[in-house]
DNA sequence: TGTACATCAGTGAACGCGCGTTCACTGATGTAC
DNA sequence: TGTACATCAGTGAACGCGCGTTCACTGATGTAC
C-alpha cells in the first residue's frame, strides 16, 4: 500500500516549489550573491522566518536551485537527443548542443548559476554531482554509440612529430578500432592529435563511466568539444560576442559542427 | 617641458593603486558582488568616506578592476606571443593559450570577474571595450600572419552535403587562397565547414578589425578556437573538470592543439 | 465517531551586523604674487 | 623668500537601508485510541 500523502504534505511540497520559483526569479535581479531569503519571503507574502520551515538556510535554498538547474538543462538535452534517430550521430550532437544553448538563452541567470563563476563562500554539497553530469552523460553516450557503430571518421595519419619533449604516447588499454561501416560515403579523416601518456588514466576512467569503448583521442576530442560548446554559450551569454557575432544562431550551429569534428563526428 | 608631477599627484596615484590592489584581494573572499568600499577602506586604515576621494562610487572601482584585469591578461598573452619566433604559428598559439591559462590560474577571481558571470546590476562602460579585446587581437594577428605566409593547412574537399536547408554559402569578399609555402612537409587538410551566408558580414567586419586577409571559414574557426580555449579554462577553474581531468596541464596543451586544427593551424 | 494529544506552519519581535553615500569640518599641501 | 589664498585628503557623524538567523508564541491540521 502506497503511503497516502496527506493534504499537509501536498501543500508543503507545493510551497517549497513556489519558494524555489520565486528565488529563481530573484536570481535574475541580483545574481546568486544577492539572493535574499527575506526578499523571497516578502514575495511569498510570508514573514521572513517562515522560510526556515522549508529551507534550513540560505545555502540550502541555493543548493536546491543549483540541483534544479542541472536537472533542467540535463532533461532538455536528454529530450532533444531522444527525439533523434538513434543512428544519426551528428544530428544527435547538434540537437543536444542546440538544446543546451536554448535552455541557457531562456534562463541566463540559472545558466550563470551553474556554469558561471562559483558563488563566493558557497561550497556545493555532494548531491549536486549527479545532476551536474546529466548533460555530459548524454553526449558521452552519443559518442559511445557512434564509436560502437563504426560511424566515427578514421584517424588521419599522424603529422610529423617535430617536438622531442612529447613523444609517442603509450595507449595501453585502447579498444580496437573498427573500420567505418561499409556502404557509407567516404568520410574525411578526423585530425590526429596524439594523447600524452599521463592522460591515459583519465581516459580509462571516462571510458568506465561515460564513454565506454571509445579510444583515447576521441575521449579527449569529445571533452574538448563539450567544453568548447559551453565556452561558446558562455561567451554569447556573458557578452564576449558583442560586436563580434551578429547571427548567433547560425554561428552556433556552424561552431557545433566544427567541434563535432574534434571527435570524428562529421557531416550529416 | 613635461609637467612636473607634484608630490601630491604621486601620492594620489600610489594610493589609488593601493586601493585597487586591496580590492582585488577582496574579490577572492567575496566575489564582485561582495566587494565593499567600507571593507576596503578598513584595510587601507582609512575611514570609509575617504575612498570617495579616489573612486566616486563602488561601480567605478569595479570598472577599474575589470579594465586592469583585461589589460593584465592581454599583456601576458602579448608577452608570450612576442617571445616566439614570428613564423612559428602553432608555437605562438600554444604560448598565448598557455599564458591565458596561467594568468587565470594565478588570479582565478580576477578571471571570474572578466570571463565569468556578469556582475548583477553592473553595466560595463565603453572604456572597457578596448582592453577587453586585447587578448583576442593577439590571436587574430597570429592567424592573419599564418594566413599571409601560406602556413595554414589547405581546406579539405567539402563533405557530401545532405542537408537541404543549409546550401552552399556565398563567400563574396574572400581573399585569394595562397598555396602552402614550398619546401614544408605536406600538412593534413583542415576540415571543411562551409560558412552560412548570413555570417559573411560578421566575417568581413572581423577581417577589417582583427584578422585581415583571412578567409571566412578560418575566421570562424579561429573564433571557435578562441571561445573553446576560454571554455576549457573556465571549466577547469569553475570546477567542471573535478573527477574528470587529473593532469590538467597536459590536457590543456592537447586541447589547444586540437582547437588549433579548427583554423588550419596544425603540427609543430 | 469523538476526544486528547502531538506535530507542524506561520507570526512578530529581536539580535547584531554590514552596506553605500552625503556632509560639514579640519589641517596639510601647493600656487600666485 | 615670504605671505595670502585655493585646493585637496582625510575625519567622524549621520541617514536609511537590508541582511540571516533565533526564539517564544498561536492556532490549525493530523494521529492514536
Amino acid at each position: 500500500m502506497p503511503p497516502r500523502r496527506t493534504a499537509r504534505e501536498r501543500v508543503r511540497a507545493e510551497i517549497t516549489r513556489e519558494i524555489a520559483d520565486i528565488a529563481r526569479d530573484h536570481l535574475a535581479a541580483g545574481g546568486a550573491a544577492g539572493l535574499s531569503l527575506r526578499a523571497v519571503a516578502r514575495d511569498m507574502g510570508m514573514v521572513s522566518s517562515a522560510i526556515y520551515r522549508y529551507f534550513p538556510s540560505r545555502d540550502d535554498l541555493l543548493t536546491a536551485l543549483i540541483t534544479d538547474g542541472y536537472n533542467a538543462i540535463g532533461a532538455a538535452v536528454e529530450a532533444a537527443d531522444a527525439a533523434c534517430r538513434r543512428d544519426d550521430y551528428p544530428g544527435r550532437w547538434l540537437a543536444g548542443a542546440r538544446a543546451a544553448r536554448e535552455w541557457a538563452l531562456a534562463r541566463p541567470h540559472e545558466y550563470a548559476l551553474i556554469y558561471g563563476s562559483p558563488v563566493p563562500g558557497y561550497q556545493a554539497p555532494a548531491d549536486t554531482i549527479g545532476p551536474a553530469s546529466r548533460t555530459a552523460v548524454v553526449f558521452g553516450r552519443l559518442v559511445s554509440d557512434a564509436c560502437a557503430a563504426g560511424a566515427l571518421s578514421p584517424p588521419q595519419a599522424a603529422p610529423p612529430q617535430g617536438d622531442p619533449i612529447q613523444g609517442d604516447p603509450i595507449q595501453g588499454d585502447q579498444p580496437d578500432r573498427r573500420p567505418a561501416r561499409p556502404g557509407r560515403p567516404a568520410r574525411p579523416a578526423r585530425p590526429a592529435h596524439p594523447v600524452p601518456a599521463t592522460l591515459s588514466e583519465d581516459a580509462a576512467r571516462l571510458r568506465g563511466t561515460v564513454m565506454p569503448g571509445v579510444p583515447d583521442d576521441v575521449v579527449f576530442g569529445a571533452l574538448t568539444a563539450w567544453a568548447g560548446l559551453f565556452g561558446i554559450i558562455s561567451f554569447e551569454l556573458f557578452g564576449q560576442f558583442t560586436n563580434v557575432v551578429t547571427d548567433r544562431g547560425a554561428y552556433f550551429d556552424h561552431a557545433a559542427g566544427a567541434l563535432a569534428g574534434l571527435m570524428g563526428l562529421a557531416g550529416p
